[in-house]
RNA sequence: GCCACUGUAGCUCAGCUCGGUAGAGCGGCUGAUUCGUAAUCAGCAGGUCGAGGGUUCAAGUCCCUCCAGUGGCUCCA
């Protein structure tokens, strides 16, 4: 008890700790310049409060919010400090978990709809609060004291009895307040100073089905009111280019209430997709693909082939005609698999690689809809590969190759996750055990660092998902490689080996960019609308000075056209300066004005985007400049 | 689908608290201006106030139901 203990820093140094000093104590000696930003630390690796009193030797590590545990921290803090206040503007309310997340933290509570008013009086007392400064303290007790202490509460009761008996369990006092927690927590409630509450939803306890209703409060929290603000200014700037408001401005895509989530896509949108389906039908080409059309629906009986009448029929649009009942395909596989079906296939056919953009419609619940990210119709760069067991590594390796190409051109970060078996699943568990290995053995040898994700691949086959990240810095699911040992099987799929035996193939399926509708929406955001010069809609404006320039602003605009850029131009009877700024608005990557010096010195003013100011050029340079990035696919005009 | 909020002109929004049959800016059209790199001036047109029902002498405004959108939950390309 009387022992010393010696706490090994992070810069090598020992040091001793008296009896009974906490790490705190010795971190503020440690390095007194540094130890006003450490808000908690880490005891051999294990978080603890600053109020920590060790018993034996040990590392110690400071923690500050520049820490993920440290960040995490202050959001677990945070969800303390909402939850006292909403105990006490609601009577009764039950809080149940209050965990950090990646955005920042929720406080799940068992009580009646909140309203705005609530959250009003939440925002009231936690300023209070964090004025007061009150600390968290922490209350290590005994099983029965602490079922005492949250008597009436049945979720904390349930949390203490999975405790297990070997734990300590703990309690943290913030003023009157007292509440079940593991800890660490910030050591008092002015490090909360730019706590902010992001909104408050219902949600279903406990995953899917069963669940009981809570009431979510979503925040944020930060040690400074100044991290607050440069917080929120950062999701104005993400709200300003937000993929549906510049959809619209820009005049690429529009919904009606009258087909809720399905996409009208407007010429200028129109474009931007034909563009992007010819930089996947190249690769198509390059890489021996060949296209199909299949019919957008199906008697029942083809998707209870497939599997989607047992798995995805709730996610489906249904019809009936003669009276036999219809789905609206999900997913391109079931033509795909009937023509590969259509007559007797030989090995030497394989790989046989069929791509299919085709309209598909899922059936989404309405509130689960967003923009084009989120939508009930969508066509993707869909394609399946018929293959050989031995084929297999050799097409993944292919793949992953073009993915870098293809997240290259456009500039993005991703990332891979392997998503595993899931709790239903089809066909039997040797031939989910070997796709699995394979997904990981192709990744392992790329040298592709991924993610494991066991329980979420498709009911059909273990996929790897690719994930972007947006504006928002929010991951969006865009592209899914999946190998698929069932589908092929349940279709009935033969060709006739080179030892003349008759084999089942194996069927990838594989989209990269995903959908149109959510690769486009995310280009949007991650763009800010400025999309790169091959697809934007109009590359090229010509602007005549005066009215007595338009005769040679359509001459040039018809040369541009016909060298294969998409020109047009602009009237004169508004001012230079609001077609300019008209230009810039639209994002349109080039601009030139054509007036009595440019027509005099046979020249061309060039503005583009993203530039300051205009350079007089020859139209044959300014034409080049255009015309190869346009070819090169380039990201900047 | 669940919870909360929102729905007024093509777009962004005011009017709703305290009921007395609609207003601005941008955009559009017309005219004037012919201009040197992010908003020239004037005039005009444009709205069954999301839909249906109710209360009232009277409803954009109050109440109910539905639809859609937004933010979450769940799910996913």
């Amino acid at each position: 008890m009387t022992a010393e203990v010696t706490a090994t820093l992070p810069d090598g140094t020992r040091r001793p700790l008296p009896p009974g000093g906490t790490v705190g104590d010795l971190l503020r000696a440690w390095n007194p310049q540094g130890a006003s930003h450490y808000l908690a630390a880490t005891w051999d690796g294990r978080s603890v409060d600053l109020s920590f009193v060790p018993a034996r030797d040990g590392t110690l590590v400071p923690l500050t919010f520049q820490d993920r545990a440290g960040r995490d921290i202050v959001q677990h803090s945070s969800a303390h400090l909402v939850a006292k206040a909403l105990v006490e503007a609601i009577p009764g309310a039950l809080p149940t978990a209050g965990p950090p997340t990646d955005e920042g933290f929720y406080y799940d509570f068992d009580v009646r709809p909140l309203t705005p008013d609530d959250l009003e009086s939440v925002r009231a007392t936690m300023g209070q609060d964090i004025a007061s400064n009150l600390p968290f303290e922490r209350l290590e007790v005994a099983r029965d004291e602490a079922n005492r202490l949250a008597a009436g509460n049945r979720h904390k009761l349930g949390y203490i009895a999975e405790i297990p008996e070997s734990e300590t369990v703990s309690f943290y006092r913030t003023g009157s307040f007292v509440d079940l927690c593991k800890g660490p927590h910030v050591p008092s409630t002015k490090w909360l100073a730019g706590l902010h509450i992001l909104g408050f939803s219902a949600i279903t306890a406990g995953g899917v089905r069963e669940g009981e209703p809570l009431q979510r409060v979503r925040g944020v929290g930060f040690p400074t009111k100044a991290e607050l603000e440069a917080y929120l200014k950062l999701r104005a700037e993400a709200e300003a280019r937000d993929h549906r408001t510049l959809g619209q401005k820009l005049e690429l895509f529009s919904f009606t209430d009258d087909a809720p989530g399905f996409p009208f896509w407007h010429p200028n949108g129109m474009v931007v997709v034909r563009e992007l389906e010819r930089f996947v039908t190249e690769h198509f080409a390059d890489d021996g693909y060949r296209e199909i059309r299949t019919p957008l629906m199906f008697a029942k009986s083809v998707f209870e082939t497939s599997g989607h009448w047992e798995h995805y029929r709730e996610n489906m649009f249904l019809t009936e005609a003669d009276g036999r009942e219809f789905g609206w395909k999900p997913m391109n596989c079931p033509g795909a698999m009937l023509i590969f079906r259509s007559r007797a296939r030989s090995y030497r056919e394989l790989p046989l690689r069929l791509a299919e953009f085709a309209p598909l419609h899922r059936f989404e619940p309405s509130g689960t809809l967003h923009g084009m990210t989120r939508v009930r119709e969508f066509v993707q760069d869909d394609a399946h590969l018929f293959v050989t067991e031995e084929q297999i590594e050799e097409e993944l390796v292919r793949l992953l190759k073009w993915i870098d190409r293809a997240f290259t051109t456009f500039r993005f970060t991703w990332s891979y996750e392997l998503s595993k078996r899931p709790a239903q699943f089809l066909g039997d568990s040797a031939k989910w055990d070997r796709a699995e290995e394979m997904l990981e053995r192709v990744l392992k040898s790329s040298g592709i660092e991924y993610r494991a994700s066991p329980g979420e691949g498709a009911f059909y086959a273990p996929k790897i998902d690719i994930h972007v990240r947006d504006s928002l810095g929010r991951p969006w699911q865009t592209g899914t490689i999946q190998l698929d040992y069932q589908m092929p099987a349940r279709f009935g799929l033969e060709y006739q080996g080179a030892d003349g035996h008759l084999h089942t193939p194996v069927v990838i399926h594989r989209t990269i960019l995903g959908s149109w509708e959510r690769f486009f929406g995310v280009l949007l955001e991650h763009t800010n609308g400025r999309l790169p010069p091959w697809l934007s809609p109009v590359q090229i404006r010509v602007l005549p000075l005066a009215d007595r320039h338009e005769a040679a602003a359509a001459a040039l605009a018809d040369r541009l056209h016909r060298a294969g850029l998409r020109a047009d131009q602009s009237g004169s009877a508004e001012s230079l300066s609001k077609r300019v700024r008209e230009t810039e608005i639209s994002r349109i990557p080039y601009a030139i004005v054509l007036g009595d010096q440019e027509i005099s010195a046979g020249t061309v003013a060039l503005r583009v985007r993203g530039e300051k100011g205009q350079k007089s050029v020859s139209e044959a340079d300014a034409q080049h400049r255009m015309v190869e990035a346009v070819r090169r696919r380039a990201f900047d005009p």
